[in-house]
DNA sequence: TTTAATTTTGTATTAATTTCAATTTTATTA
DNA sequence: TAATAAAATTGAAATTAATACAAAATTAAA
């Protein structure tokens, strides 16, 4: 993993958003800006179990929880049983390899959203989720 | 529920995507077909078992995945627990209102994924999940 | 320091979905 | 038609991501 934020940038960050920082959070928030791979909850514990080994599973969802209503990350409700969470949460799509499984990112118009029968909508939050198969699982392909 | 199909036609319309039609399939499919609503699982079971006292559960999951297979439903994973169901696989989006629960089907051009980042994908399905509040609650809030 | 507030933990619970073997129904063959 | 094979359905148990919640630990305030 890539260090590139110190302890004190990782509580600004924190702080900005209305949070209080903690060990668990600082880990997390640093977990999820140097890993833009929308990992799942078990994605973040399982690195974490390694930093903190006292860490509880419980403590990784209240603290994405928390992450969510304060706008530091989105869920993201693909086609799959876990939910991934993203840092991100300029506008963007996703796309999901359903070969290797990676999920990755992609600009989306917000024009999308400006069609006639969305008027008087009051729209809080837009998806965009595609399912496939990516450049490389496709190139890899082709060579059998 | 208005019975617009006839048992020959949902029968048909199961041989033409290659099922095999049996009591339960032609039940699910009539319900879809009649209540494009996207429900879960849990509704098509709900109002069936009162058609069809033994049915089990399992029944409308195995269906459900078979017509899944065979392209007659589309599931939609929105932001909630369970998955609903969907009998129009056109391309369209949804909109979840987050006051009555209620999906809605708006268009969506597929120029959206026309994007430079996308080439070399190969795309097999594309969803578009809104999520806010619908014009029915927005002006019910209005009133108060 | 003492007390209060917050955070973290661990266990139990929930609930949608899946698994799978047994049963029932339907189709095929003798 | 009866016997047999294939397919569909059932029901109970298992799975598992997420949640609830009270106890314990940590941190902040008085
Ligand atoms: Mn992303
Ligand atoms: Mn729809
Ligand atoms: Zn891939
Ligand atoms: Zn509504």
């Amino acid at each position: 993993m890539k260090m590139t934020y110190t302890i004190e940038q990782l509580k600004d960050y924190l702080k900005r958003h209305d949070i209080k920082p903690s060990t668990i959070r600082i880990k997390v928030l640093e977990y999820l800006l140097n890993n833009r791979i929308h990992p799942t909850a078990d994605d973040i514990y399982q690195y974490l179990i390694g930093e903190i080994p006292t860490l509880s599973k419980t403590s990784v969802y209240n603290t994405l929880e928390l992450f969510m209503e304060k706008g530091v990350v989105n869920a993201l409700s693909l086609k799959e049983k876990e939910l991934r969470y993203d840092i991100n949460t300029y506008f963007h799509g996703h796309l999901k390899c359903e070969i290797c499984g990676n999920v990755y990112d992609f600009p989306v118009s917000e024009e999308i959203i400006n069609v006639e029968e969305l008027k008087g909508f009051v729209i809080r939050n837009v998806d965009i989720n595609v399912y496939g198969i990516c450049k490389k699982c496709n190139e890899k392909n082709k060579e059998v």
